[in-house]
DNA sequence: CGCCAGATTGACACGGCTCAAGCGGTGTGG
DNA sequence: CCACACCGCTTGAGCCGTGTCAATCTGGCG
């Protein structure tokens, strides 16, 4: 659709997670005491096991995991990606049993939080109940954003759209290097987090490499034109809620009062100032 | 499909919704006392507008508000729906802009509480911040929910399984009478919750009609075999976390190995007990 | 009685799914 | 070091669930 210049990514000035971001070195130790142990485990792993009891919480410091619900017909659906810095199953923070299991992607450690430190945590340091709140607030933004392009948008937007979100996520936890950076699933998962099948997913990640927008294969995603990859699925930085974006890339006011499923005008291709820093490691 | 006894309703004992089910008398008034002032709007009123600067979340005390996303094609998309006892812009506790908008969608009360009030009462009274925490995690469970019908179920599945959480959450608030319930949506708003077109919704509400299983008109929808609803959808409570639902209602345990999109078996009816109160009229 | 938003209906197009075959890389056992 | 197996990626053909477009109908309401 649109050609762009190879745009350069969203400024971000970030260089920390929800979790960690505005928590001092006296919280971080705090919090990192009060975690039990740091698992080290390989793809494939389960973390916690669908509808299975548990009361703790996995915090992910590195690799990736992804969180997966079974349907009643049994197909297979991946309503959120943990990167470093994720917490891989809030709610147990309150419920004892969730509805959905959790998997590891790739190898990775985790940091297990048990669910009665972190409430202690949240009576006795309120700059970690406030980090743990604005993660579970940003969390719910994703998943707002996630049901909302399962809800109206197309194959490759959502594609196009998940490719850009997990460039953001990755760039502020230092994993992404330039435009491009690992991404350890396979097409079939990112069906299932996509709400689509594995053969269409092949042929969108075709369709937009051929576009010269982005290119997915090796486990790795390249971004050659983030200006119009961006402007294809309307990705907006704003519903990730990174505290430190600037001011140049407010999100623009859409046209007020509109139809369902319509026209419209927008395009918006902000330029990015990477940069890093290791997730939690310091934990 | 399924055919089955005009089954009653999941036996559910809670009688008020997330935020106050428990709260006591003190922590109640607390909360009350901290709400600025309780605004009577109508329908078509926007408590919030997209992308537009906050600081205060409004507590539906009557009537329903949906969240709205204009998306960048102009088409909209619901994310949310809110009902008596929910708080209809939860995010603003921390961010102080959403990228989301909240409308009435008929008359109704609400509650405003500024959000550095808020912040000040959970210092002061634990219960009131655990009682926001659940609700927000069981935000973030029906957000998921809906993410998945999104992505995995069929239009008549999706209406069907919103049909079948609406008269659950409205029976714990005291707003479902028997097997039915008010519902003030328009056929293009329950479209733009599920992804869907109001022509689409229109067929496959008649569709469920002539099956028999729930009728939707005349802004009222009455369930007719809640049994056979429920089983079409794979509807089950557990999403929902509400603490004091009846044992035998534990979520079954899913097939555990499953892949994209594929058969399976399963089946739920079960029996409610309504039970009643208003909302949170307390305040 | 006239208006208007919302509900209905029909005809038709198309995006994404299904089914099925074939391919390629990689790990493993002989 | 090769042969096989397996998993994930590709690709083709055809189908079908939903969307689109466009009337027409209906119930409330002024």
């Amino acid at each position: 659709m649109t050609t762009a210049s190879a745009g350069n990514l969203p400024g971000l000035k970030a260089t920390r997670p929800w979790l960690s971001a505005n928590l001092d070195a006296a919280d971080r130790n705090a919090l990192a005491r009060a975690c039990g142990d740091i698992r080290t485990v390989s793809a494939g792993t389960d973390l916690l096991r669908q509808d299975a009891p548990t009361n703790a919480l996995h915090i992910l410091l590195d690799g990736w995991a992804a969180r997966y619900k079974i349907m009643e017909d049994g197909s297979r659906f991946i309503p959120a990606l943990a990167v470093p810095g994720d917490i891989c199953d809030l709610d147990a923070l309150r419920f004892g049993q969730l509805d959905y299991g959790v998997t590891m992607l790739s190898a990775g450690t985790v940091a297990v939080l048990p669910r009665q430190r972190a409430d202690a945590l949240f009576a006795t340091n309120p700059a970690i109940a406030d980090a743990f709140w604005s993660l579970a607030l940003a969390e719910n933004s994703i998943l707002t954003e996630w049901a909302a392009s399962m809800g109206r948008r197309s194959a490759s937007q959502r594609v196009a759209h998940l490719l850009c979100e997990l460039l953001v996520r990755l760039v502020i936890v230092g994993k992404a290097g330039g435009h491009s950076y690992d991404l350890p699933l396979t097409q079939e998962q990112i069906a299932d987090a996509l709400g689509l099948t594995s053969v269409h997913v092949n042929r969108t990640l075709h369709s937009l490499r051929s576009m010269n927008l982005v290119t997915v294969q090796h486990r790795r995603a390249t971004i050659h034109d983030w200006a119009a990859l961006s402007a294809l699925c309307g990705f907006r930085l704003s519903y990730l809620h990174l505290e430190t974006v600037d001011d140049e890339f407010a999100p623009e006011l859409p046209p007020s009062g509109a139809r369902s499923r319509h026209r419209v005008t927008q395009a918006s291709g902000p330029t990015l100032r990477p940069s890093s820093t290791s997730a939690l490691s310091a934990l």
